[in-house]
DNA sequence: CTGTATCCGTGTTGATACTG
DNA sequence: CAGTATCAACACGGATACAG
């Protein structure tokens, strides 16, 4: 007879045969969008079209996929909206959270590449993130502030303090600045060296309150030189 | 006629549309096995067939693909040794040397794993990678000790210093201590509880010079408690 | 011996269309 | 809106054959 092929016991999945934890790590997110959905995540809850909306390029099928893989690995949980709403959204559980520290070693890294290109589609959640991860703290300095973001239909309330940055989805109300515009035009005044007053002009994005402390904020977050290319 | 199937003239990889800086890193080392072939070539260059036996499950062409894309990336560089030694080695240029925060912030969440396995296989690479990784600088306090690896034919010299630990690969002459034996033991002696006599009475580990060095460094890593499960 | 290229079976990914 | 079904293209992993 012919020998029956066994769906193996085992891994369903591939996974690295490795005790190393960095390679556990990417068993559980290794796999293609994984990463980026809690990217997406990281702030709060989504629901899946607006996860499907912030991330270009997936398809659906790939979304419910990783979604389902994330929640089994204990990262992901799913959680149904009281009664009025009766939609579905998904959460980061709170190990989910803790990976935070993953996205600023990979951000911090990649932005010395030379083949980074910022011009293209931008979330609001990698802005937030990248402000995060690039404050320089010796430049904040005793800085203190409430800062408000206007991203789309977005809003986020963060507060500069001691060096650190902290974000909250909601409301701007009582923010001592508010910058309201595209991420991509956010990042572009902060990382691109664009002059908030070229970009206000051309509509791109509004500054409300202390314009003083827009400008000092813009310079807290330099970039790293690029990496050169070596010889082999 | 039909149309002629177009081999991208850019990169015929797959990217994130995605100006992110952590996605463009995932652009770049996001592939399966890319992290982890650069995780062995942290601490040195390595051969081909030195990756691919450290590296249970990869195999010769994927290897080849990822050292190629790696190093289309700048991230690693190939070099021939000097003439009595004709070999190649693969070696992580600067930048990707500054990929070591990745791997720490990928194995200190997943140490909180549930799943993970120690179990496994372990690399050299990979223990070294995780005393730099888990150390608590706060347990270590003042302590300075050299602190020698024996790890099948690999040899590594470490030194703890100021709630740090500097790995060098090379002779272990002159250490306080040196500990023989495979990597997985060691570990098991780190994170796993195991008393080193008992280890040493099975033959698994030599224990060499300054015991109660090596009784007080075993307890400089302490893993976090596992993550629990959430409900939906 | 070291490293690369090619073929092939299988599983994963991604686009479109479709259903509750 | 939230997914599932289907299918084509590609990536992975194993074997084998080839080049320096």
């Amino acid at each position: 007879m012919k020998s029956e092929k066994i769906t193996s016991p085992g891994p369903p999945r591939r996974w690295y045969e490795d005790a190393c934890a960095a390679a556990h790590a990417l068993d559980l997110l290794g796999e293609r969008w994984a990463l980026l959905v809690m990217r997406e995540l990281i702030f709060g809850p989504r629901r899946f079209s607006e996860l499907r909306a912030s991330l270009p390029g997936i398809s659906a099928n790939v979304l419910t996929q990783r979604l389902a893989g994330l929640e089994a690995a204990g990262v992901v949980a799913r959680r149904r909206l009281p009664p009025p709403a009766s939609a579905q959204v998904y959460a980061l559980t709170e190990w989910g959270m803790e990976s935070e520290p993953i996205f600023q070693a990979l951000g911090r890294w990649a932005a010395r590449s030379p083949l980074h290109d910022p011009t293209l589609p931008f979330s609001a959640a990698s802005l937030l993130l990248s402000l995060r991860t690039m404050l320089d703290a010796g430049r904040a300095g005793e800085l203190a502030a409430r800062i408000g973001f206007r991203l789309g239909e977005e809003r986020y309330l963060t507060r500069l303090e001691a060096g650190q940055i902290a974000i909250a989805a909601g409301p701007v109300e009582g923010a001592d600045l508010v910058l309201d515009g595209a991420p991509a035009v956010i990042a572009a005044a902060i990382y691109g060296g664009q002059p908030l007053e070229a970009l206000e002009a051309a509509g791109a994005l509004r500054v409300e309150g202390d314009r003083a402390l827009a400008a000092r904020f813009l310079t807290l977050f330099p970039l790293p030189p690029k990496a050169g290319l070596e010889k082999g």
